[in-house]
RNA sequence: GGAGAGUUGGCUGAGUGGUCGAAAGCAGCGCUUUGCUAAAGCGCCAUACCUCAAAAGGGUAUCGAGGGUUCAAAUCCCUCACUCUCCGCCA
């Protein structure tokens, strides 16, 4: 969340940057300053009638160690339990309508963040490769119906649309996408694996930002207060969770594939058949912790990273960065990284990483110290590395051969064992 | 699932219903001593919020979380969460 003294004491700023997301955002900056302004007031109140009460009982506890009577002032104490009571009732009021309305506040966007208000008008920062050139491309769907890797009727009979069993050499080439991400980046980029559970309880999304605002993309697990993780984003940025870490620990760089489970209530295109858009899928997720200074440039080695498994397949995507009415909840900066389909005709997008700056720090109470000594809340980040259903279609399609068959490439060969799926 | 013991500052760890935001040690920071390293001595060192134009200062809260008892709670009572030990059960 946005720290409440930047908005009390530069409201204009904060209400000119996130009007660049939605001019909706306005007016709530207003409601907010509102509430602060209440529960300063009742605060101040309160802690004058604590500290009066605090006076007395001492002043009791001393005429009681003389011996002496102090049953006047007892009275006098007694009475502002009362006032005590109806004060604090009245600052948390205002502090949980303050807090509920900064919970749903979005993050300021980069100062340098393209303006827009859609996806259109998201610049696009670079190109890598070019589009493969395949006279008649199948998609991964008549591919993967061909060569047998994945099974979507059995999928839906067991769990409903939006979900796919991978088989045979399916299954083979996803760990084999799994495993050659994560040995990447453990291995050559310098990130430790962690694998954490997939369930999570509420602070957790709370942290992340993905509640209390968007508890309809999320499946929870009743009857505990528990939810299956949309992404990996969720445990790992939160291992650090109410920590104070030291400058020397930072950046730490984190690595982690874990399904992910997302309802994608409402959203267009569940319907449509293949893997662009599933219930549950997995996905190799990079999370970075670092210092406000470092941030950024933290960013731009993160998307490198993610980039570097496209590369080493010799897949085409593009870069783009995402405007400001574009920009996802908690970031203040973010590139997409999508990649060419061929058999779609059309880019899909296999990542995406952000810069939270420390809007999520803030709400997990995420911590360092810094060379003056004084605490202050880490940023953090985090970029698929990359989404695996996408990688597979993007795959599959671009090495698809005249003959039917797909060519492995050679990249990933040590890790699928064979050169070739026919 | 049963029985018991715990949860205190960055860490370890004392703590009597009242002068306890909390002993001591470690780590950290500063100074002194010192040929270097090391060691020793002295001092500083929790967080959030409120107040103040700001700084200084002042104040309130926080000893796992939430309730309760009391003039007054780290300390007593209740509920919950978590940790540890033992027993049982189980992949």
């Amino acid at each position: 969340m946005l720290d409440i003294r930047l908005i009390r004491e530069n409201p204009e700023l904060v209400k000119t940057r996130l009007a660049t997301r939605s001019p909706a955002l306005v007016p709530v900056v207003d409601s907010i300053l509102e509430w602060d302004g209440r529960r300063r007031k009742s605060e101040t109140a309160l802690q004058e009638a604590n500290g009066t009460r605090k006076r007395l009982s001492k002043e009791i506890g001393g005429l009681r160690a003389k011996g002496a009577d102090s049953s006047a002032l007892e009275t006098e104490v007694k009475g502002i339990g009362g006032e005590i009571e109806h004060l604090e009732a009245q600052t948390r009021e205002a502090d949980d309508q303050q807090r509920e309305l900064l919970l749903n506040l979005p993050n300021l966007p980069h100062e340098n963040a393209p303006i827009g208000e859609d996806a259109t008008a998201n610049p696009v920062v670079r190109i890598w490769g070019e589009k493969p050139d395949i006279p008649h491309p199948l998609d991964h769907i008549q591919l993967g119906e061909k060569l047998g890797l994945f099974d979507f009727p059995r999928a839906t009979r067991m769990s409903g649309s939006g979900f796919v069993v991978f088989t045979g050499p399916g299954a083979r080439l996803e760990r084999a996408l799994i495993n050659f991400c994560l040995d990447l980046h453990t291995e050559k980029h310098g990130y430790t694996e962690v694998a954490p559970p997939f369930v999570v309880k509420r602070d957790s999304l709370v942290g992340t930002g993905q509640l209390p605002k968007f508890a309809d993309q999320l499946y929870a697990i009743s009857p505990e207060d528990l939810f299956l993780i949309p992404t990996a984003e969720v445990p790992v940025t939160n291992l650090h969770r109410e920590e104070l870490l030291t400058l020397a620990d930072l950046p730490k760089k984190y690595v982690a594939c874990t399904p992910c489970f997302r309802s994608e209530a409402g959203a267009a295109g569940i319907g449509t058949r293949g893997l662009i858009r599933v219930h549950q899928f997995d996905k190799i997720e990079l999370v970075k912790i670092a210092t406000p200074e470092e941030s950024f440039a933290e960013l731009e080695t993160l998307t490198s990273h993610a980039e570097a498994v496209l590369q080493k397949l010799g897949l085409h995507y593009r870069v783009i960065e995402l405007c400001t009415g574009d920009l996802g909840f908690g970031s203040m900066k973010t590139y997409d990284i999508e990649v060419w389909s061929p058999g779609q005709n059309t880019w899909l997008e296999v990542s995406s990483c952000s810069n939270f700056g420390d809007y999520q720090a803030r709400r997990m109470s995420l911590k360092y110290k810094d060379a003056e000594g004084k605490n202050r809340f880490c940023h953090t980040l985090n970029g698929s590395g990359t989404a695996m259903p996408r990688l597979f279609v993007a795959l599959i399609e671009t090495w698809q051969q005249a003959d039917g068959s797909v060519l492995i490439p050679e990249a990933l060969r040590p890790w699928f064992g064979k050169d070739r799926i026919s």
